[in-house]
DNA sequence: GGTTGACCTGGGACCGGTTTCATAAATTAT
DNA sequence: ATAATTTATGAAACCGGTCCCAGGTCAACC
């Protein structure tokens, strides 16, 4: 494999000039340049991409942090990530988590052994307070909003404006009993918190009936129509932490021919296109562009992407 | 930053020592290896990644070359070779190309530069020669049959079985014209070919009329059924490239109260089974798997994943 | 004529690891 | 007791680039 010192030693300069050609640098006498830049061409030279790093201790790669790489929601934001880091000629690397905190850790270190310039973390299982420990090694940037004294870069969308007008709207709607389905029903996932901050603003206190958790997919939407066509007295709508969950639960209903149940969905996909019910658009590809920018800017800055409520 | 120097140095012993006990190897006397596994806990280090990778000549990483990263067929893909990836301890880049022969290129020339240690192409505007061409400087994985006497390393679906299969059952059903929509009508893409082939072989020439082309999305799906409708003789069934495609046909006619189109979609997604039409299951997670597995593995095979027609 | 500054070039330290090789001590085999 | 291994360690080359700095040429300006 031919290196610079071989394109230095056959063109007769040294090895500082080969290195001024190939990045295109001033201080290169014309006649020089075209001898180094026909070697390097017969040569079929490429610069070591791993050297290069290694030199400018940057690797122009951001690790992106995900439960799992097949999952609508991390699609549309995976989307609006490489659209973004492709033409800042940065690349992406999936890092899938499974929340699994110790995988998170690796990752983190990973960061720290320079292996990326940054990570963005579109969903989290570690606390707050650890990412913000390796700030110091490259940028962090989370999906959510880590309130006004985190000192940790961050793209999210107005969640609680979204789900609050949905939710009233349901209410006049003359939907007074709301289901609820959730994915994980802890603390750190701030889907979680703001669905029943919403919640409570609109309807009060969210009682255990009411909601259905662990809800990933649409067989788990399925399930929790299951569950929920049992209730008595029974919903009279369902808001679900998906479409296609959503669409599970709307197809339990339907599969045994019972009346089916209003729902509202979020992230304005298909499905909530083809059985048509209402939906919540967080602009998912905006909000990974701008996760891509505080990634690779150096300011800690929050950036807030308004989402959208569609009625249907 | 600490180094491998610092390390050595504080612990009085020499670089080469420590680099063995960083990587578990034998030959380091047990209160050796004792301190300076102290000293590096205590200084908090973890070695250099790139560092490390220049000097191995290997970066654990694979690089996927897709057109776009948000759809449903490369979702599905990507999935897959992630998983794998995984469990191998690998790294997987995402390398968007929006079928441009220069990008692919350039990653090619990645390649070349050490970048990565493999390359998968789910899809290509390449000539197939194009990527021989690159097979010396890296594992190459292409999806799709190059043919038998062709170099490089393969993870297809039997399309060709599951297209005649699907069409065979669609004019035992009674379907006698059969429209057919496709993405790229060109030679390139496999897809392509191969759907011509069975359509042939079942059906006899495909005529231009029967054919719409450039179809992506849901959106082109849409626009498909809009041309389709309008047909006289009318079709009797359409064969699309993607279930969310076929959705797509199917929702014009039925948004423009006409008699909803029998469809035939593929990759078995959520909205073939909302309108519960037929489909053809590629198993593409287990195609990614396998791609992942060539591009590490050394051997030039050929990997064959059966697909599944669904009937609904 | 001397100073200034832009232009051009190469030497060599540096990024942070891995690995080969030489050397020596401690075991084991003969 | 000696030869043959095995174990343990460090020096230094190597991976393939970037970049600082020193030194030299040459035209412009005062």
């Amino acid at each position: 494999m031919t290196n610079i010192h071989d394109i230095a030693r056959l063109s007769g300069y040294s090895v500082s000039t080969v290195s001024r050609v190939i990045n295109h640098q001033k201080y290169v006498a014309d006649d020089k340049r075209a001898k180094v830049e026909k070697i390097m061409h017969d040569l079929d030279y490429v610069p070591n991409r791993v050297a290069r790093d290694l030199s400018k201790g940057q690797t122009k790669t951001i690790g992106v942090v995900l439960p799992y790489a097949n999952h609508p929601y991390f699609a549309r934001v995976i989307d609006g990530i490489v659209m973004a880091a492709f033409e800042a000629g940065y690349k992406i690397t999936l890092l899938p988590t499974n929340y699994d905190m110790t995988i998170e850790r690796q990752y983190l270190d990973q960061l720290r052994s320079k292996a990326y310039d940054g990570l963005i973390f579109t969903s989290r299982s570690s606390q707050l307070e650890t990412l913000e420990r390796y700030r110091k090694y490259g940028q962090i940037v989370c999906c959510e909003d880590p309130g006004a004294d985190r000192p940790l870069a961050a793209a999210y969308t107005d969640r609680l404006d979204s789900f609050v007008s949905a939710l009233t709207w349901a209410k006049q709607h003359g939907y007074q009993k709301m289901g609820v389905v959730l994915s994980r029903n802890n603390v750190i996932s701030a889907s979680t918190r703001i669905t029943r901050q919403a919640y409570e603003q609109v309807y009060g206190h969210l009682a255990d009936r009411d909601l259905f958790t662990g809800a990933v997919k649409y067989e788990d939407g399925y399930r929790a129509g299951a569950y929920f066509a049992q209730l008595d007295p029974a919903e009279d709508a369902i808001f679900a932490n998906g479409d296609d969950i959503a669409a599970g639960v709307q197809q339990y209903y339907t599969d045994h021919g019972l009346e089916p149940i209003p729902v509202i969905g979020q992230e304005n996909l298909l499905s909530s296109r083809l059985l048509k019910f209402s939906t919540i658009d967080h602009h998912l590809e905006a909000l990974g562009q701008a996760a891509f920018r505080l990634a690779t800017g150096q300011s800690t800055t929050h950036k807030l992407i308004k989402s959208e409520f569609i009625k249907r």
